[in-house]
RNA sequence: GCCUGCGUAGCUCAGUAGGUAGAGCACUUCGUUGGUAACGAAGAGGUCACCGGUUCAAUCCCGGUCGUAGGCUCCA
């Protein structure tokens, strides 16, 4: 038998016998480490159980590197589905991928799993861990796997396999009683996961499609020792306190009444300052970009959205319309309809150009009950929206001047955590979901694409997640429980104007007509407060704070001085409140601390009498001793700065 | 919209083999007048989500509705 020569990376090259495998080279060789899971061979990952047959560079990984622990993860879904089919031998198994940090698998079962039921299947899974079961594959030919799946009536198996591609190779991996179709790899053997949780079951459709058999996921993780697990399970419970669902009511922001109606937030004094806040920004940084403010009403004829296409592509998710004097009325779902309806009010000449209108108004979608998710998902929304008129040589300046837009805004709440997304236009959708116009959006899709280029915006593309009228940038963000949201959108829109017969005179004399720019750069202000509650954990910076400062006499005595120093700091603009519950001093201050209050100010004989105030800021227990003066002056300098820093 | 779980005081939660409920915090009042994360006492507060059914009797069992949670689907 002939010798291939492997070069083990970090270790020398060695020659071994055709047909050696990772494992037995790790168990006989000194310095490869035992906590090896996987490895890649010239640089694919391969199981540890493959024969090599040619000279190759072996490089051997454990699950702490990225690729490790998806290969974990992705064994730790196999080891579940491996339980499972012993607990509930009826199930048929669909499939079970890794995500980051977690995994999961559907199964058909014939009743949907209970949380006794994860705990079951969890214990099962230990069993099959101590089982130490060897995790091996055979490559299959199509009919072989077929038949072999046919038999066991593991009928989503083989609905997979008739979909692959004639050529693709087929593995099939066993361990122990359990054999599923999968491409691998994956680890050596079952006794190799031993740090693993369920999290969470739920339902989902095969396929991902609405029509299809509804299936039982279980989401679970799984590490390579339990203190990254628990670390990690640590930072899930943690995440969870940061929840703006939960925060919102400890801090009094919003709330949904079920006499109002689901999705129907109202806003408490709160939360309302909040949203004013955010209103006080934008137009302060539109009315410097050159928006113009316009107000347009709720209610408007479905004629108007016939003519936009809205009914025809939204009409589901939009509230019913309502019968007035024999006309159909709907609730506004947006706004743009009225906005090219101000454009096209008055003539407009090159020279208008770019025409930007901008709106927080109110608009109405009928989101499916299920899709209701505190405020990042609402029925009543306040759009932070502007359209951009404007002609084709203007779009790439101002489309990068939107995304800069945003950029700002980020920079202001110190988010960094996003994705960028070049939503496209799926061609198979074309008359359908989009607009029937295959160059147009061509050459659409590639003007964008070559704007964020040029501004230097990191971006990823997703084909299908176009608007029905044009490709889009999307800003995504993820929710404290790990939702993903589009917190910011950018579109472009090369088809309505046209139907509103918008136009301008260019300077050639000859009528044009303007490209759209949909905008909104801070979403809906519902979603937006939402993720900064998130973001900032409650604890929001001084400008945003629905209660910048209380005032705290040491006792009842002091009262009349804090009342005046109360009003001075309100009469300067500055939310200030006043607690003269007889409470003792460090009672107020616990109450404050928990209501997230920026600034605490103490009097008490020393600063009535000095004519100071003593200020604690939150989690800071150091005490400044300052003039009244002095102190608002500061205040208000870090509320004009929208300081972040605490 | 789909699957499953959940719904008890303003909030966080106990509780009942089916005999109409309880704590802590918050609130009100009284006492206390205190210097940096909980002063003490008393009081008030509930159609146990709603509607029906079973039962002598339902917060509890059954059915429906609404809301909500986790996901899926959808998101102009």
């Amino acid at each position: 038998m002939s010798n291939i020569l492997v070069n083990i990376k970090g270790l020398n090259s060695q020659e071994f016998p055709k047909g050696v495998t990772p494992l037995q080279i790790m168990t006989d060789t000194k310095g490869v480490s035992k906590d090896s899971i996987i490895c890649k061979v010239d640089g694919v990952l391969t199981d540890l159980s493959a024969q090599l047959s040619n000279d190759c560079e072996l490089q051997f990984m454990d699950s702490k590197s990225k690729d490790g622990h998806s290969v974990l993860l992705h064994s730790t879904a196999h080891l579940m589905a491996q339980a499972v089919k012993r607990l509930f031998p009826k199930t048929k198994v669909t499939i079970g991928p890794y995500l980051e940090n977690r995994f999961y698998y559907d199964f058909d079962v014939e009743t949907p799993f209970l949380e006794e039921d994860l705990a079951k299947i969890e214990a099962e899974m230990v069993n099959i861990s101590n089982e130490n079961l060897e995790i091996i594959y055979e490559v299959k030919s199509r009919d072989e796997a077929l038949s072999f799946f046919d038999n066991i009536e593991e009928d989503y198996k083989v609905e997979i396999i008739n979909d692959l591609d004639e050529d693709e190779i087929l593995k099939v991996y066993s361990q122990g009683e359990f054999t599923d179709l999968c491409r691998g790899p994956h680890v050596p053997s079952t006794g190799t996961i031993k740090h693993f949780k369920l999290l969470s079951s739920s339902a989902a459709y095969w396929r991902a499609d609405e029509n299809n058999q509804t299936l039982q996921r279980v989401y679970g993780t799984s590490f390579q020792n339990e203190k990254d697990l628990k670390k990690y399970l640590n930072m899930l419970e943690e995440q969870k306190k940061r929840d703006h669902r939960k925060i919102g009511k400890e801090l009094d922001l919003y709330f949904f009444d079920d006499e109002v109606g689901p999705g129907l937030p109202l806003w408490t004094p709160n939360g309302a300052v909040m949203i004013d806040q955010l209103e006080a920004l934008a137009k302060e940084k539109e009315t410097a970009s050159g928006y113009l403010r316009v107000k347009t009403p709720h209610l408007t004829k479905g004629e108007l959205y016939e003519k936009s296409g809205h009914l025809k592509h939204y009409i589901s998710s939009m509230y019913p319309a309502m019968d007035v004097d024999g006309i159909d009325y709907y609730m506004k779902p947006m706004n743009c309809p009225h906005h090219h309806k101000i454009f096209a009010n008055t003539p407009k000449s090159y020279r208008d150009l770019p025409y930007r209108l901008s709106e927080y108004g109110t608009c109405y979608r009928y989101e499916k009950s299920g899709e209701l998710f505190g405020l990042m998902r609402v029925r009543s929304m306040q759009m932070n929206d502007a359209h951009i008129y404007c002609t084709e040589e203007q779009f790439k300046d101002e489309f990068i001047g939107v995304c800069n837009l945003y950029m700002d805004y980020f920079k202001i709440f110190g988010i960094e955590k996003y994705e960028m997304r070049l939503s496209l236009h799926d061609p198979k959708g074309l008359g359908e979901k989009f607009i029937d116009n295959a160059e147009l959006w061509k050459k659409t899709e590639d003007d964008v694409r070559n704007a964020l280029k040029s501004a230097n915006l990191k971006f990823v593309e997703s084909v299908g997640d176009a608007a029905f009228y044009g490709p889009k940038i999307d800003v995504q963000v993820w929710s404290s429980i790990g939702r993903e949201f589009t917190l910011a959108t950018n579109q472009v829109d090369f088809a309505v104007p046209e139907r509103f017969d918008l136009t301008y005179n260019d300077n050639d004399g000859t009528s044009k007509t303007p490209l759209c720019i949909h905008r909104a750069p801070l979403g809906t202000h519902e979603r937006f407060i939402g993720f900064l509650i998130e973001h900032f954990g409650g604890n929001f910076p001084l400008w945003l704070a629905p209660k910048q400062v209380i005032v705290l006499p040491v006792s009842d005595k002091y009262n009349d001085y804090a009342e005046k120093v109360t009003k001075d700091l309100k009469s300067k603009g500055i939310r200030a409140y006043l607690d003269k519950r007889s409470e003792k001093i460090g009672s107020k201050i616990r109450d404050a601390e928990l209501q997230k209050i920026n600034i605490m100010i103490i009097v008490g004989e020393k600063e009535v009498e000095n004519k100071t105030v003593t200020i604690r800021r939150r989690f800071i227990k150091e005490q400044k001793e300052l003039s009244l003066d002095n102190f608002s002056n500061e205040v208000l300098t870090e509320i004009n700065e929208r300081r972040v820093s605490n």
